[in-house]
Formats: C-alpha cells, sequence, structure tokens
DNA sequence: TCCTAATCGTTCTGATTAGAACTTTTTAAT
DNA sequence: ATTAAAAAGTTCTAATCAGAACGATTAGGA
C-alpha cells in the first residue's frame, strides 16, 4: 500500500494506454497511406503558411533527426515542401503542397471526429482531471531530471 | 471550452509525458549499457524461473517481433539464456544467467528509488487518480476499438 | 574586422516498433 | 489416423527513435 508498490503499475498503465492509442488512430491515418508522425506534421503544417524544422519538431515533439526522415517522405508523396529561408541562411521553411492541403482538408474534421469518439462518454471534468494528472506528472519528470543535472550546485 | 476543442491537447500530454519518462527512466539504465526495453525483461524475468516470450511480451508491451530482436541482444551480452520448452515444442524458456541476475539484484533496488523519486512530492491520492485516468483512457480506447470492429453487428 | 561559440538542419548508427509472412509444432475435428 | 486450424517464434520490411557527429551559417565579443 506505500508509494513505492503503486507507482510502477501507473508507469505501465502509461506506457499502455499510450501505446493503445497510438495503434487506434493509426487506424484512421493508413487510409490516406501516411504513418500517424507524417499526419502529424501535415496537421501541424494545416492552416499555417509553413514553419521552420526546428518548430515544427516543438510542436509534433519528433526529434530533429527524425523528423528530417519524416518530411523526405511527405517531400517524395508530393504532400509537403521545402524551401529556403530568406532571413536565416541555416533555416528551412516546411509547408503543404496543394495536394498536401488537400488531404489536410478533406481528412480533418473526420480526423477529430474519430478521436473524439473516444471521449464520447466523458464528463469535461475528467478530461480536465487527466489532463491536470498527466501534466503533473510531467512537471515531476522535468523536477527531477533538472535535480539530477545540478545536482552538485544547491 | 467544448470538448473537442481540449481532447487534442491531451492527448499531446500523454505523448510528451510518456516521452519524458521513458527519457527520465533511460538515464539510469544507460550506466549498466543497457535500452529500456532490454532492463525490463531483465526486471521482469528477475525473481522468475524464467518464462515464455510470449508471457514475456504481455508483461513488458513488447511485440513479439521485437521481443526477439531485445532477446537476441541480450543474449550476446550473456544475461539471458533461451531453452527449448520441455512441455511444448513450440515454445522457449527465457531466463536470467548468473550475470543477468547480479544485475538485477544489484540495480533493481536503486532503480525503483531512482523512479520513485518522481513521486516524492504525490499525495497517494495523487497517484491514483493519476492511474484512475489512465485506466478510463485505456478502457474508452479499447471500447471504441471494438465498436470498429463490430461497426455491422449491433 | 576577426574569431569563437551557438544554432540549424542533415547524416549516421544502433535499437526499437508494428505488422506481415513464414516454419514448426500442437490441437481439434473428422 | 488424417487433416485443417490455431498457436509460438523467427525473420523480414519500412518507419521511427534518440543521440552523436558533421558542415554551413549566424551571432556576439574582443
Amino acid at each position: 500500500m506505500t508509494v513505492s508498490s503503486t507507482f510502477p503499475s501507473v508507469l505501465r498503465d502509461l506506457l499502455r494506454t499510450h501505446q493503445a492509442f497510438l495503434s487506434y488512430a493509426a487506424v484512421h491515418v493508413q487510409k490516406f497511406d501516411l504513418t500517424l508522425p507524417q499526419y502529424d506534421v501535415i496537421i501541424t503544417l494545416g492552416g499555417t503558411e509553413g514553419m521552420t524544422p526546428k518548430k515544427l519538431g516543438e510542436e509534433t515533439l519528433i526529434t530533429k533527426g527524425t523528423l528530417t526522415g519524416v518530411v523526405c517522405r511527405l517531400e517524395d508523396k508530393g504532400l509537403v515542401r521545402r524551401c529556403a529561408s530568406a532571413k536565416d541562411g541555416r533555416s528551412q521553411i516546411i509547408s503543404l503542397t496543394e495536394a498536401g492541403k488537400d488531404i489536410y482538408e478533406r481528412s480533418y474534421p473526420e480526423h477529430l471526429r474519430y478521436i473524439g469518439r473516444l471521449f464520447d462518454d466523458y464528463e469535461s471534468e475528467e478530461i480536465g482531471a487527466l489532463e491536470a494528472s498527466l501534466v503533473r506528472l510531467y512537471q515531476a519528470i522535468a523536477a527531477a531530471r533538472n535535480e539530477e543535472k545540478g545536482a552538485g550546485d544547491d
């Protein structure tokens, strides 16, 4: 009944729930012959004029090394375009092509409904509680990580 | 303020929190020159007489195709052993070697402390609330998945 | 101006991932 | 006893993943 006996199962639940969600969401996205990270890039670019890989990675939580490959595959499919930034010679601007916009506009509303179906039986407080719990844990992890780094400092 | 405007951020939080946890836990495990899935196998086998890959996969949530590779790498490191099952000619029994047991016994208590540090500031109700929220979502996903499969049935 | 440090994106490596195809073995039905 | 179906593991493919190393560009200080 102590804390240390319960936390391993919480973390297993975290993994399990995350896996289940990815697997559920992937079903919808496969209809467009896209992977989940690829679709994530599409909907993140949707409705924008494009953004740098750095920004895109921050939004999608995809590491920059991985993002290069994901964007390449979307480029090969003609859904996305890379342009050199005018302001910064190091930067690229990634944006949707017409074909990419088309997929985005046709699929996104249905995607939201598909995902939203998960919460059909939820009260809105329940979603809030879930989100609060997750943010709480995220911050606890960030704090523990910082303590580790500055171990000798304070 | 509707449900559909809040759920994307919950799911982003789920991904972000999960990523942060994996990254935090990996730090401890790297000290033994192991990856997280590899260590997960070690601690799942720890204290047992061994188990089949099927059972091991169910415990660790690692898919069987992936598990084969993880176990191979642990075998190469001499931490794990594969034996043919006496009862079932299709089955293998995977168990820790002496070196594997040694790592398990030396590291697991510290691993629990390391992970437990995340929950230092938690009230036990908070852990319960997090777990309940995750289980709730997991079940909602499982239900949605089932509805999808039996779409034409009821 | 010059030079060092930081930033941006790509490339590379080793590992994990899911899913499908495949082999071997077992089970179950005939 | 025979055969079809199911189960267990391995192998294979394409993609993702984190992290490190790298080249090119920019920023900031002497």
